[in-house]
DNA sequence: CAATCGTTTCAATCTTTTCTGAAACAATGC
DNA sequence: GCATTGTTTCAGAAAAGATTGAAACGATTG
């Protein structure tokens, strides 16, 4: 008999639908500003369910070691993947966070603290580059209008912020209930436009 | 005297402003999947206001004429980015949507039909590559497990799309509509989990 | 209708990002 | 404490992606 693998052999099929996944959600990475490997590791962990160790992942994925560790690593700082240990095994194991709300959640998180954040600070900045000018009686047109687009800004991404806030926060029902109470939303405002003839 | 030109000299502070803002916006996009010029110039347009042709993008950014025009016409197919034309000059100028929101809705409405419904249908396609296994009692836990699974991104991803219609339709003030409710959404949850103790 | 002015395209080049692999660095067990 | 097993780091290699520039194309005008 050979060793027990911990990952029992799958069926056929459930892994090359495993890989499919995989390439789907790598696909997805560039267009959202994310390494293709970083969100294929990610894949695998999530669609197979089963805490992976790095060669686990290495060998399935046809990556070197040092690209694994840094996904995996960066995975965590992610807050969607978690470190794990499987009695009588040295090594590190890592699972996928499994439930898909709070999986978004913590990456509506991390998104807003690395990118919404700095860019709101830099809005103001740039507002008060031109704060002197416009102080100073040299209230032009140009000037008013620059500042009136800076502010339009700053409100949309203050809205958005507010928003996400209430996505992520504190016990996950919040996203799933906004997503419920929009779409509600929006049949109320389909059916109204309906009333009214409008397309 | 000079030349009239067609956009005033703006003052420095504002030059140098916009010239801020054009890089903040610039960093912003590699993280969102948008090549660093593409978004320069949207944030060149949007900023100074005025309609501009594609040399004066050219040179306020220096970049090459092959450069200028494909990231406007990038631009404009995604809609945030319209052509016009100066009386009495035959060259195409291109002016930026204003409203932030409408832009906004525009991009969510580009990117749901480029990412979100495709991968919707991968998700279908993955599905049924596994649908004849477990119709034909080889439903075992882990191929159970594996549909749970890619059910819930499918449930995601559906309410993410039938969000993002709230937030799309029709006449923009959805979005807005939207922030207001959620942010009052937030605040209720907040104080209800204030009376109840929870952090 | 040909000259001029403006726009688009795309192969070649350059830049940036990602990936590799081997060496340095833990941690554990004997 | 040292050997073994496992993990991280990082300089250089490779790949991916962006940019250029010049030629082809199109439209307007005299």
């Amino acid at each position: 008999m050979p060793e027990v693998p911990s990952n029992p052999a799958p069926s056929p099929a459930l892994s090359a639908a495993q890989d499919r996944f995989v390439s789907v959600w790598g696909q997805m990475a560039g267009a959202w500003g994310i390494s293709r490997t970083m969100a294929e590791v990610h894949a695998l962990l999530f669609i197979v369910g089963e805490p992976m160790c790095t060669d686990d992942v290495m060998d399935r994925l046809q990556i070197s070691r040092g690209n694994a560790s840094m996904s995996l690593r960066a995975l965590v700082e992610w807050g969607i993947v978690s470190r794990t240990h499987v009695r009588g095994d040295r090594k590190e194991y890592f699972k996928s966070e499994q439930d898909v709300w709070a999986m978004f959640r913590a990456i509506v998180r991390e998104r807003m603290k690395r990118e919404v954040d700095p860019l709101l600070a830099s809005l103001h900045e740039i507002r008060d580059m031109t704060a002197r000018d416009s102080k100073r009686g040299r209230d032009d047109a140009a000037l008013a209008a620059h500042h009136k687009r800076i502010d339009g800004l700053l409100e949309f991404f203050s809205s958005v912020e507010r928003l996400s806030q209430g996505f992520v926060s504190p016990a996950g029902r919040g996203l799933r209930v906004a997503a419920t109470l929009l779409s509600k939303l929006h049949e109320a405002t389909a059916s109204r436009m309906g009333e009214r003839g409008e397309r």
